[in-house]
Formats: C-alpha cells, sequence, structure tokens
DNA sequence: ACCTTATTCTATCGGAT
DNA sequence: ATCCGGTAGAATAAGGT
C-alpha cells in the first residue's frame, strides 16, 4: 500500500545525493556514485512515528528496538524499585525478566555478539541495507535457541544468515559473494542454509514472473494490452507447469515476447533480454516452451501470431 | 563430505532477409 | 548488417546419500 509511494519518491541517494540506477533482474536500485544498495522494497523513508494524542502512549522514545544489539538496544540496566512509576511495574519486571535471562546466558551472548559483528562486516562489504542485517541478526538468535550453531563455526553461520535473509527479501548474492566477503566456503554457506532453513521454517518464495511483467512492459513502453496478455500467458504456463524451477525474469521476458507478437507490437529479443536482465538464448528456450505448449504459433518473418489452443 | 541433476550463461556459428 | 536458431562447455544452485 504505501510501498508503491515510497518508490516513487526514491530517485537519488539518500548517502550522496548521486543518480540512481534500476537493476532488475535482482529488483534493486544501485548508486552510480557510491554503489549504495537502495532496496525499493524495504526503504522506509517515513518519518518517526509520533502521535500526540491525548495519553501519548504510542510516542517513540530514544533509539528504537533493534536486533542487531545483544539486549535488543535497551541498553539500560533497570533499577529493582517498581515503585513510582505507577500502573506501569508489569512492564518493569517483563523488562526485568528479559535483562535477568540475557545476562543468564552470558556463553550464548557472547557468541551473538561475535556474531553480529560479523554480520554487520559482510553485510557493509557487499553494500547491503540495515534492513537485511536486522533481518541476518534475528535468524542467528533464532539459530542459537534452537542450537543449530552446534558443531559450526559461528563464522559459517554469521555468513549464511546474511545469505538467507537476502533470499527473504529477494535481494539475490550469490553463495560466491557470499564467501568472497566472508572467507566462507560455499559448500558449507549452502549446507548451512539448507539446514537453517528447513528448521527455522524460513518461507524463502521466488518472485512471480507476474510480478515483474507490468514494470518491465512500461521500461521498454509496450502498452497495457500487452502486459495484460503477458500475465494472461503467464497464468496458462503456470497450469502447464513450465514455471517452477525457471528464473522468474526470463518467464516474464518470453511471455512479454509472446505477448508482443500477439499484440502487433514486436520487439525483437535482444531488447528484452537487456531489459529484463536474463540472455537472449533463456529468451528464445523459454518462448519456445511456451508457445509449443500453449499452441500459439509464432511466425516471425510474417510478424505475427496465430492461437490455435486457448 | 562427495556426487548428481537441472538450469542458465557465455561464446560462437550458420541461415535468412 | 541484423535478427533468429541452435549448440558446447562452464558456472551455479539445490538435493540426495
Amino acid at each position: 500500500m504505501d510501498k508503491e509511494r515510497i518508490i516513487e519518491e526514491i530517485n537519488e541517494c539518500p548517502e550522496c545525493g548521486g543518480s540512481l540506477e534500476k537493476d532488475l533482474k535482482h529488483g534493486e536500485t544501485i548508486c552510480n556514485n557510491c554503489g549504495l544498495v537502495v532496496e525499493e522494497e524495504i526503504i522506509d523513508s517515513r518519518p518517526e512515528k509520533r502521535i500526540f494524542d491525548s495519553n501519548e502512549e504510542k510516542m517513540q522514545h530514544g533509539l528504537p528496538m533493534t536486533p542487531i544489539l545483544h539486549d535488543k538496544g535497551l541498553g539500560t540496566i533497570i533499577g529493582h524499585k517498581n515503585k513510582g512509576c505507577s500502573g506501569k511495574s508489569i512492564e518493569i519486571y517483563r523488562l526485568k525478566r528479559t535483562q535477568r535471562r540475557s545476562t543468564f546466558n552470558r556463553s550464548r551472548e557472547r557468541n551473538f555478539a561475535i556474531a553480529s559483528t560479523e554480520i554487520s562486516r559482510i553485510c557493509s562489504s557487499l553494500g547491503l541495507p540495515r534492513t537485511i542485517r536486522e533481518r541476518a541478526s534475528t535468524i542467528y538468535s533464532k539459530a542459537l535457541t534452537k542450537n543449530i550453531t552446534q558443531g559450526r563455526s559461528i563464522m559459517s553461520v554469521a555468513a549464511t544468515t546474511v545469505y538467507a535473509a537476502c533470499k527473504e527479501y529477494n535481494i539475490n548474492r550469490t553463495l560466491t559473494e557470499i564467501e568472497k566477503n566472508s572467507g566462507v566456503a560455499c559448500r558449507e554457506i549452502g549446507r548451512n542454509f539448507r539446514e537453517i532453513r528447513k528448521r527455522l521454517k524460513l518461507k524463502i518464495v521466488p518472485p512471480s514472473p507476474k510480478s515483474y511483467i507490468p514494470r518491465f512492459c512500461s521500461e521498454m513502453k509496450l502498452s497495457q494490452k500487452v502486459s495484460d496478455k503477458a500475465i494472461e500467458i503467464v497464468n496458462q504456463a503456470l497450469k502447464k507447469d513450465l514455471v517452477d524451477g525457471r528464473d522468474p525474469a526470463g518467464i516474464a521476458g518470453a511471455s512479454i515476447y509472446i505477448a508482443t507478437f500477439i499484440c502487433g507490437e514486436i520487439l525483437i529479443q535482444r531488447k528484452i533480454a537487456r531489459v529484463v536482465g536474463v540472455t537472449e538464448v533463456t529468451i528464445r528456450n523459454r518462448y519456445h516452451e511456451i508457445s509449443d505448449r500453449l499452441g500459439i504459433d509464432i511466425d516471425i518473418n510474417n510478424r505475427n501470431a496465430n492461437i490455435k489452443g486457448v
């Protein structure tokens, strides 16, 4: 809901003011000048919540809670007296309990503190936003409570949580990239990742090809008609099981390619390939599969398409 | 920890217009 | 020259034993 509005507003780098360039394949925006990655979907530029209503209960004070710090950023030792805070004693008690538990688990805390440092280091050397860093910390913390860290090095699990957080937000970083920036071998990150995903039931869903189509179509100045047709084609392809396991951007590109033939607004493969971030070969392979199975005859030379089946 | 499978990429060439 | 189709080999990701 608010996301669209936020995306509209971003056009220069919040760090250096340089111009931003879209990396459509990864669905992210990168600063041409300083290389900062601005993840469109997770940047929140709204002002801090401040509600000055009658009881002022929702007003934020101080730093926001953050999973990066081992004590969730509380940073203050809570005194033993509950008096003087009328009506708030239960909350104070809960905070004290949290603090007592965190000091109780000292070894875990040390472990987590080291991991947090490592996660922050990896994220900053990969230019990943704060959201990813925080999510990686949260995942690490959960892994810690489920004892997944047992028998694995802190470094390797930390690297894995960064990889997992990226996957969750569809900011795709390859295993090799994480390896280069963490010193942990690809194989190990991969193995840890499978374990963590299973045990923590992380829901990692690849983006639907349909979610790319409107953006790609407007990028290529194609009509709404083409966009609608391409989405229709993806729906048909889904039914025939032609989508799973394939690069969603490739499916989107191929569907758009077919749609341009049907609508008479033909674009060449190379142009579509460049915009969607895959090679011409992929566009070809996908569009052949889809048009074959859907009974769409594409006549490249006569620049038209015949739909046999539906 | 090693091996297998599936997908995509790069590079390249040939045919058609 | 441009566009499309096809292919080989490497790289990548994910899963199984």
